[in-house]
DNA sequence: CGCCTTGATGTTAGCGCTGTCATCTTGGGT
DNA sequence: ACCCAAGATGACAGCGCTAACATCAAGGCG
């Protein structure tokens, strides 16, 4: 009954405010209340006073859907990697991410690691939401997916990999030269026996079959490989090593293609009370954070991920903003980091 | 009437392929098209077949920008984790994900784990595109944050924690409980010294704190702890171990805030050469994948994290839907998996 | 003093969809 | 034969915002 002190904001706060009302309350029109907030710049600075205030008071939210759909821009970029919960893609996401949202934008992940969902389909949905931009972890993508993707005519970034023809942008490094690069190491140290394990996984096994390559052309013969499922994890790692280790493997290097793989070699041998490096040594990949704090750290190849995420993101901007693209193909390289485990 | 002949649809691909266009093509009007997609059942076999040939043919990806502006509805779910780098919460958000996109719902991530960006800015942004609903990890919001929150005026669900007063719905456990449970499964080892490698964070310090608690009513007072910086990572597990065995922490067990922390002092202790659990015994909490693999394996506090995806999911569309939610405050409990780490 | 530039603000017309209601058909039931 | 429910489709308006242009005031300048 009382008349509630209703002055205040709160009452409003279940009726959706609109930047009508926002401007209504401010004494301005709806697009000075836009401009306000998008360009506030190109407004009086006591105009701007008067709509800040009338935006605190009502509490007012943007609506980026209708934003979006009048300004033919969702301020979205969308991400697709293979599985959030595989870190090695989340640092790279995680400067991505960052260096967007300091330009505005909002990073949508898009998880293409479910077998069941196509890559098709995760694509169409995330168009459907009409991104500004385009992340993609990898380069092979099937033809009706690559159809979709420059039908859409958005910036398009590749990573993680390297290809003559990108869709429009790649960022990141030849996983040929690691394999090759990590045969010469092993080489280099005279390992007599090689092990590999393997995730099911392109990029993984092009890897491995680059090392195989030149040591086979060097003679080294005495290979002993398994392949496990992606994603990787520590479980697949001991259950790999468990597997060389009883074909008969038992003194040399074991090189897997990612550092997770690599903790559960090294549990695998632990376990067995195998010394490390001394008579099995291990490689990993990634330089993930940890890989120089397990024990024995871990020797690897270390990939500039966070880079990766950077290039990626200033590669959308400047096409985003028309700015020229010096480079649309960029190798950020790799390299061994030698630890404790070889 | 001379049918526009655009039968081809390549050319087209660079306009924008509109709901309209797709009607034309297919004879109907744009609202059928509409249903064709959104509620097939309701359109005859014979126009729903037209139709789909029409979207084969020019391609057309739905806006949903637009869809959700006129619907009021953006099929889109935000859900806020302090990290997307922390495994711990990417098996919740991947089942949560899951179960709302059979729904058709998408989800969106907002990552609240950078100290620069205040959670109230990381919400209003979220807001800003209408979501559906929004996932939370924790129950501990600013006010101001809680009061946008609820003007929003969507279904919330807070999880990883229990409150007697959610903002709607609830799905975690309870921390003290945990500590308490942990601090008998020690008195109930008989362990004389106790460390901690706590992570600099609310429920992890509450989980400590409640674990001390017991020991000291129970006269355990040789108390080693440290805290450590969150998100926790295996090179804090070791500094953490570390510095409590220079404290003159040399047996008993150590009790960390994440399996990930507990992975580092099992590497700092094996480093040393200290036999694990004989000399020193290890407990972590989350139970992750990885936590059954390591060496020695882990002895952890199980919590079910895909359930808390699950109920999320289940609870967030039941909302949606208006359908009843039977439970406001869901307990998903938790469980001491003991291995050999202890 | 008129002309033109610059800056600040407003008007109008959609962006591409869907909710709502209207229309039209079809096929029993009586 | 008539009525009416149920099914299929369509017309129209409008979701909340912004691009594009229009308007208007206030100088600067020869």
């Amino acid at each position: 009954m009382s008349k509630n002190d209703n002055t205040d904001s709160k009452h409003l706060s279940n009726a959706t405010i609109t930047l009508d009302n926002v401007a209504k309350m401010a004494g301005v029109s709806a697009i000075t209340v836009s401009r306000a907030i998008n360009t506030p710049e190109k407004v009086a600075p006591e105009t701007l006073k008067k709509v800040r205030e009338a935006i605190d008071k009502t509490g007012y939210v943007p609506n980026l859907l209708a934003g979006g759909l009048a300004s033919r821009s969702s301020k979205l970029i969308a991400a697709i990697v293979p599985s959030i919960a595989n870190l090695v893609y989340s640092s790279t996401i995680r400067l991505f991410s960052k260096s967007l949202s300091k330009a505005g934008y909002q990073v949508i992940l898009g998880d293409s690691g479910y077998p069941e969902v196509l890559e098709e389909e995760l694509v169409r949905t995330i168009l459907s939401r009409r991104p500004d931009g385009i992340f993609l972890t990898g380069v092979d993508h099937s033809p009706s997916c690559r159809n979709l993707l420059l039908a859409a005519n958005i910036p398009i970034v590749e990573t993680w990999d390297l290809t003559p023809s990108p869709l429009d942008i790649v960022v990141g490094f030849n996983h040929m030269d690691v394999g090759h690069a990590v045969a010469k190491f092993i080489l280099s140290k005279k390992y007599q026996k090689v092990g590999f394990v393997t995730a099911n996984d392109a990029r993984a096994l092009l890897r491995q079959r680059s090392t195989l390559e030149i040591l086979s052309q060097r003679g080294v013969s005495d290979i002993y490989a398994t392949t496990v499922p992606a994603p990787t994890s520590l479980e697949y790692g001991r259950i790999g090593a468990k597997q060389i280790i009883e074909e008969g493997f038992d003194s040399g290097v074991i090189f897997c293609t990612s550092d997770t793989l690599a903790q559960g070699v090294l549990a695998e041998i632990q376990s067995r009370n195998i010394s490390i490096p001394e008579t099995i040594a291990v490689i990993g990949f990634g330089d993930q954070v940890f890989a120089a704090h397990t024990y024995p750290a871990l020797t690897t190849v270390r990939i500039d991920r966070e880079r990766i995420g950077q290039e990626a993101a200033d590669a959308l901007l400047a096409r985003i903003q028309k700015r020229p693209v010096k480079n649309k193909i960029i190798d950020i390289g790799f390299s061994i980091i030698e630890r404790e485990s070889t």
